[in-house]
DNA sequence: AACATGATCAACT
DNA sequence: GTTGATCATGTTT
């Protein structure tokens, strides 16, 4: 059984949208579940900021899908993407300001037959390898918009702490627009990272 | 390298 | 109400 003890306080998802997907990087990512616990460590994510970023689903004001990206942070963002897959974000900053972090990869801790199940596939390195993967592997969708993170149910806590060398910085993986900005975070050499392009 | 797949949004009638 | 472009992708060849 793993130590959820320290549980990330609410604070942690007020700070500036890019320490915040830096600092998610080696924490454990909880869901509750029927059979017990789905948990795995969070290797990599990407930062959605307020400004000047055309990626970003808030930039241009609120819409029916983005509303939860206005919340508060620490409250959960998903959406569908390609009429497929389901992404996974976590809102920061305050009230209003619309940033958020997407959580694009993770590595199984616990659980993981239930995520099997979840995902159809056994293949352990890729149950989580992806936002698609991890949104479906932790079987989050739509109904999980506007969670908060800070719930009995879906939670964060502590696991392990990494240097600046440790994790690599880069732009982020399938957009077009505001492609050029360095706000994907990584740890280096992990295969459980999406793309094969860079550091993997 | 191709493609399956559908919601969302802006810009119209 | 409808249209059409776009999309934070994953899987398979």
């Amino acid at each position: 059984m793993i130590n959820f003890s320290k549980i990330i306080s609410k604070d942690f998802y007020f700070e500036k949208t890019e320490i915040v997907a830096r600092e998610l990087i080696g924490k454990l990512f909880v869901k509750k579940s029927a059979n017990g616990f789905l948990a795995a460590e969070i290797i990599e994510t990407e930062a959605y900021i307020a400004d000047f970023d055309e990626a970003n689903h808030a930039n241009r004001g609120m819409t029916n899908r983005n509303q939860a990206m206005f919340s508060e942070g620490g409250v959960i963002y998903v959406y569908k993407i390609y009429g497929v897959h389901h992404c996974v974000n976590i809102v920061t900053e305050l009230d209003g300001v619309g940033c958020a972090v997407l959580i694009r990869a993770a590595m199984p801790v616990s659980g993981l037959e239930e995520m099997i199940v979840n995902r159809g596939v056994s293949d352990e390195n890729r149950l989580l390898k992806g936002p698609g993967c991890f949104a479906k592997g932790f079987d989050l969708d739509i109904k999980d918009n506007f969670k908060s993170i800070l719930d009995d149910d879906i939670f964060l806590c502590e696991h392990k702490k990494y240097s600046d060398e440790e994790i690599a910085v880069t732009p982020r993986i399938g957009i077009s627009k505001s492609a050029d900005l360095p706000l994907r975070f990584f740890k280096k050499g992990c295969k459980f990272v999406s793309s094969k392009k860079f550091g993997n």
